[in-house]
RNA sequence: GGGGGAUUUCCCGAGCGGUCAAAGGGGGCAGACUGUAAAUCUGUUGUCAACGACUUCGGAGGUUCGAAUCCUCCAUCCCCCA
């Protein structure tokens, strides 16, 4: 399913494709975060013309509203929410980490109490494959046991354990006649655990590989250190996810050392909470400052929010009106995808590191 | 003409002798957000040479060690009886 199309003669970077079962997607890609079937704030049709090719949702929150067996019976999440191209499904296993209070988790799985109404929602592995087959998501992802950083080693290594135990598990259970499953390294920031982990999942060959477990209170620099003494474990022939991540700088960060895959609520969730990303870094539009800008928010950009003006946007905001939330959502995803666009173009030309060092100057200036 | 009630920091609105630069909303300003319990959350919002000082609670006087809080007069607004 994975095609490595060019390396950068430079650096990691590396282009490359992805084929599933809803389409192809080109790597290095990032994928907006759609969790209840949903891009929040954005048509579909709107949503295919930001570039994006492939969308995630979450098999925590669908099995629990509007429940899997739903979804399947209204024809799939892909005929569900009218997207046809590729769709992610993420296992559930982040919740573990950000609904910890509400969790239980042994080694038969996850017990969650839901958010919505208390009860008790059992999730081993097992199930939470059953429910992305239920959905019928392109890729799958195994549950994998998500925790807080920093952490002390023993937790570290329990849960990388029992997350390299629980794919193994998720692999027998699978039975779906084009569902493809990615396994998930862990180990949080040790170096030996997550080579351990890395070449425990590669021996069990998964179609595809997956980093969690960051941007989880660590720093950005830590981070980084995380992916370089982690990818070099990851098979070269299967495609690299790195989960949950992150901002314009970080993409970029990780597509250097070698990801082909991101994704993240930030140019979502940031839109709707006003702020726009750019190559300068990211507007604040609720600033004062943006009162009487008739600029838009960048001249280069194709999308409907860059029709019209950062006052107006500001205007937008202030006044709460919808339509604020809605453009800048579209924005976000509109600079992500030509982020990661230009980033391949770059590595086609091995000039990635040329690209990286100009663009992370812009962004972190100030 | 007579009786009663109001007037608080940008707005609304608490306060009813000290612990009040003054609750709480709103509005303003700023910040955060990384596999979405988030169209959310946090901070700040009299002035200054600011861990202290100064000026504020319609206006002017007064009582008191001390007043936004009590008294007198004035101004403005509202209600009731004529």
């Amino acid at each position: 399913m994975y095609t490595l199309l060019h390396q950068d003669a430079h650096c990691g970077a590396r282009r490359g494709t992805l084929t599933t079962a809803h389409g192809i997607v080109q790597l290095p890609a990032f994928m907006p975060v759609g969790t209840l079937g949903t891009v929040k704030g954005v048509e579909i049709g709107l949503l295919e013309q930001t570039g994006a090719e492939m969308i995630l949702g979450n098999t925590y929150h669908l099995s629990l509203r509007p429940g899997e067996e739903i979804v399947r019976s209204l024809g799939g999440l892909h005929q569900f929410c009218g997207w046809n191209g590729p769709i992610l499904t993420d296992s559930g296993g982040f919740q573990i980490f950000s609904l910890a209070k509400i969790t239980k988790i042994d080694e038969q799985g996850a017990t969650f109490r839901s958010h919505i109404d208390g009860s008790k929602i059992v999730l081993p592995p097992e199930r939470a494959i059953k429910i992305q087959e239920a959905l019928g998501s392109d890729i799958a992802m195994v549950l994998d046991h998500v925790v807080a950083l920093p952490n002390d080693r023993k937790t570290l290594e329990d849960a990388m354990l029992r997350t390299v135990r629980w794919a193994k598990r998720c692999k027998e259970a699978a039975d779906h006649p084009y569902q493809k499953q990615f396994a998930i390294v862990q180990g949080g920031l040790d170096p030996e655990l997550r080579r351990r982990c890395a070449e425990m999942l590669a021996e069990l060959d998964f179609p595809g590989y997956a980093i969690g477990g960051l941007s989880v209170g660590e720093t950005p620099q830590e981070m980084y250190d995380a992916l370089d003494f982690t990818l070099p474990y990851m098979p070269v022939e299967k495609p690299r996810y790195l989960m949950g991540v992150g901002k314009p700088e970080d993409i970029l960060n990780g597509i250097l050392r070698g990801v082909d895959l991101f994704d993240c609520v930030m140019p979502t969730r940031n839109g709707r909470n006003a702020q726009a990303f750019t190559d300068d870094g990211p507007l604040r539009l609720r600033n004062a400052k943006y009162q009487r800008d008739g600029r838009p928010l960048d001249e280069t950009c194709p999308c409907p929010a860059c029709k019209r003006s950062r006052g107006y946007l500001r205007h937008l905001f202030i006044a709460e009106e919808m339509l604020g939330p809605i453009l800048l959502t579209i924005h976000n995803i509109t600079y992500y995808q030509r982020l990661v666009a230009r980033a391949r173009e770059a590595i086609e030309r091995n000039r990635f590191r040329e690209f990286y060092d100009t663009t992370i100057a812009r962004l972190t200036q100030d």
